[in-house]
DNA sequence: CCTACCGATCGGTAGG
DNA sequence: CCTACCGATCGGTAGG
């Protein structure tokens, strides 16, 4: 019983999580207000305080959630033993998948993190620059062995990891092409920039 | 005498929009107060107001500048006679360059202005639509001619042109190569991706 | 989960 | 360009 109040605090405290991403999208984290965000939920404001302690601990939960996720997969790319161009090329559909699974998150997660309180500024900060940093290593490895252009590693991460970002302004309701289409059109562009 | 009081007014007001535009990239235009903004000018909130109507107004001087700029190069383009691809690698590289000469402006621009009021939200909007259906057409032109791949031609636009923002998280003082080597790494990436 | 409320801060105005 | 101030709204708390 004590388990079954705790799991239902834990998903009501999602669903304000996953109200906040989409409202934090929409208006930015500064112009979003948590008598907002109540409201799209259906209660009063200060009863959000009772699964939540501030309006920062939902961007933290956001930001670690996304954090999490990209983490992961890369600790499985790389003990995983494809080449330097396959193991891009999965990373890549990853963040364009992700893009439209998590689209809220995401976007917001990487647009607002700097709104972060101490220490979890600096803790966000640090995994963001680690993964690029690990992300970097595997296009240098690419170009050591020859599979990828003579290219600075960091700008080809710059260019790659906000081009998927374009995704963003994609509509699915208006668009002529699919997911699927999109994402094969996206990844043909990328790869081939980066292919000798 | 009347025409140096305006122009001394106009300054004043550039003053003002150019400060705008740092403090709204730094805090995003929700959470910038036009307290912070009149301190960091060096006068009072309420003086604010003798050169400009609104905290709306500055956002509109930043981002309708911006799109001239954009929308008078396309012109230039549009009217010259370089091939498809000379074409996008011009336009690439004047992206590019606006991140850097008028770095504050163009990320506000692009990130901020769905906080703009009407009129200028759809004024704005249909802007940004038309001059992506110009750089669309472009594409377009160059696959017809067999320039380029038989790419998805939104999506390529999509690409590029958040690739280009990329360089907003890349820093003059850590990096460890020149704007010039930049430019010439993205276009590189971006213009092979393209080529058939 | 609500009512009632706090102090702080917001964009903006009046008047000089 | 400033002082003095407005009503509105903010994030958050007390107490039930």
């Amino acid at each position: 019983m004590g388990k079954l109040k705790v799991s239902k605090n834990e998903s009501r405290k999602d669903l304000i999580v996953k109200a906040g991403a989409a409202l934090f999208r929409e208006k930015g984290f500064g112009a979003a207000s948590m008598r907002d965000l109540a409201e799209n939920i259906g209660i009063e404001a200060a009863s959000l305080y009772n699964h939540i302690r501030s309006k920062n601990e939902i961007l933290e939960s956001i930001c670690f959630n996304v954090a999490n996720r990209f983490n992961t997969h890369m600790d499985e790319i790389e003990s995983g033993n494809m080449t330097p161009i396959e193991k891009i090329e999965t990373l890549l559909r990853f963040h364009i998948r992700q893009m439209f699974d998590n689209f809220e998150e995401v976007i917001v997660s990487d647009r607002e993190w700097k709104h972060l309180d101490e220490p979890y500024l600096s803790n966000f900060h640090t995994q963001r620059r680690n993964y690029r940093k690990r992300f970097a290593s595997i296009i240098e490895e690419g170009i050591r062995k020859g599979e990828i252009k003579r290219i600075d590693a960091p700008t080809a991460i710059l260019t790659m990891l906000h081009a998927v970002n374009g995704i963003e302004s994609w509509h699915r309701s208006t668009a002529k092409i699919t997911a699927t289409e999109l994402e094969d059109n996206m990844v043909i562009i990328i790869i081939n920039g980066l292919k000798k």
